[in-house]
DNA sequence: CAGGATCCCGCTAGATACTG
DNA sequence: CAGTATCTAGCGGGATCCTG
C-alpha cells in the first residue's frame, strides 16, 4: 500500500523520539509529578498546607495510609496505594509496617522526596503568584465571539 | 440498598476534595503541565536544550508551526494544536498569523510564559541533579528476589 | 502550511469485592 | 487497618481525511 510510506514515517520519528526522551531526566520525572496525586503526597507528607497563601514549610510529617486517605479524600484505594508504592520505588517516601494487632503502617518523606517537595513548592509558589493572571487570560480568550 | 451510604460517602468526600482543588492554584498549574506536551513545548520554545547537562537559558525563540512539529518529532498534529491552544488560552504564548501566500503561524513565549517556563526549569534542574540517584533507588527496588 | 473533523483504540482511573 | 484482585467505563490521544 502506498500509504504505508507515511505511517513508517511516523513510527521513525517516533523512534528517534522516544530514544532522546528516555534520555531527558527532566522528562522523567515530568513523568512522576505528572501522576494526579504524587504532587499532593509529597505535599501531605511535606508538611504542606493545601491553602493557597499559607506556604509555610513546617517539617516533613510522617502519616499513616489512612491519614493519608483521609488528607486526600476522593483518591481511591488503588491509586494512593499505586503512588505510594512508586514513590517508595523511587525512594522519595520509605515505608514502615509496624505489627500491631491491626498492622500499622507509617509513610515518611526521604531526604531525596523532601528535596523534590521543595522543587515542587517553587512551582506552586510561580502558581499562587501568577494563576489570577493565567485565569483573566482564559476569561478574555473566552470572551463573547461579538465585540 | 445497603451498599449505597458507601457510594453517598465516597461521592461526598469527592466533592469537597474537588471544591478545594478548584481553589488551589497549584492543583491547576499541575494539570497544566501534566498535558504530555507542555513542558516540551515551553521548552522549545524557551530555546532550552533537549540534552541534560547543556542547561543555558538561550532566550526565548519564537519558532512556526511546522517548526515546533519537527521539534516534538511523534506529536500528532491534533495534540500539537490542541497544546499551543491551551497555551494561548493561558495567555503563555502569542500566536501571530502572518497573511503571505502559504498562512505563516508564529508561536512565541509571553513574559508569563517565560516565567513559568523558568520555575519548570527549576524542576529540570532537581531531576538532573537526583534522577540517577532515583534511577538507583528503582534499581534497587526491583533487585532479584533472593538475597 | 496550518488546523478542523472524525473514528477508534488503549490505557488508566475508579468502583466493588475479598483478604491477612 | 492496609492493602490486593478484577471488571468496566471514560477519555486521552493517535491516525486519517479534508479545508482555507
Amino acid at each position: 500500500m502506498a500509504t504505508r510510506t507515511a505511517a513508517q514515517k511516523r513510527a521513525e520519528a517516533k523512534m528517534e523520539y522516544d530514544a532522546f526522551l528516555a534520555e531527558c531526566p527532566s522528562r522523567q520525572l515530568l513523568d512522576r509529578i505528572s501522576d494526579k496525586w504524587v504532587a499532593l503526597v509529597l505535599a501531605a507528607l511535606g508538611g504542606d498546607d493545601v491553602y493557597p497563601g499559607s506556604d509555610r514549610a513546617g517539617g516533613p510529617v510522617p502519616m499513616r495510609y489512612s491519614e493519608l486517605a483521609r488528607r486526600l479524600a476522593g483518591v481511591s484505594q488503588k491509586m494512593l496505594t499505586q503512588t505510594l508504592r512508586s514513590l517508595e520505588r523511587d525512594g522519595l517516601v520509605t515505608r514502615s509496617v509496624t505489627p500491631t494487632v491491626p498492622v500499622t503502617v507509617t509513610y515518611e518523606l526521604t531526604g531525596l522526596g523532601i528535596s523534590l517537595h521543595r522543587a515542587i513548592r517553587g512551582i506552586k509558589l510561580w502558581a499562587e503568584t501568577h494563576m489570577d493572571e493565567v485565569i483573566a487570560n482564559r476569561e478574555r480568550y473566552d470572551a463573547p465571539p461579538e465585540g
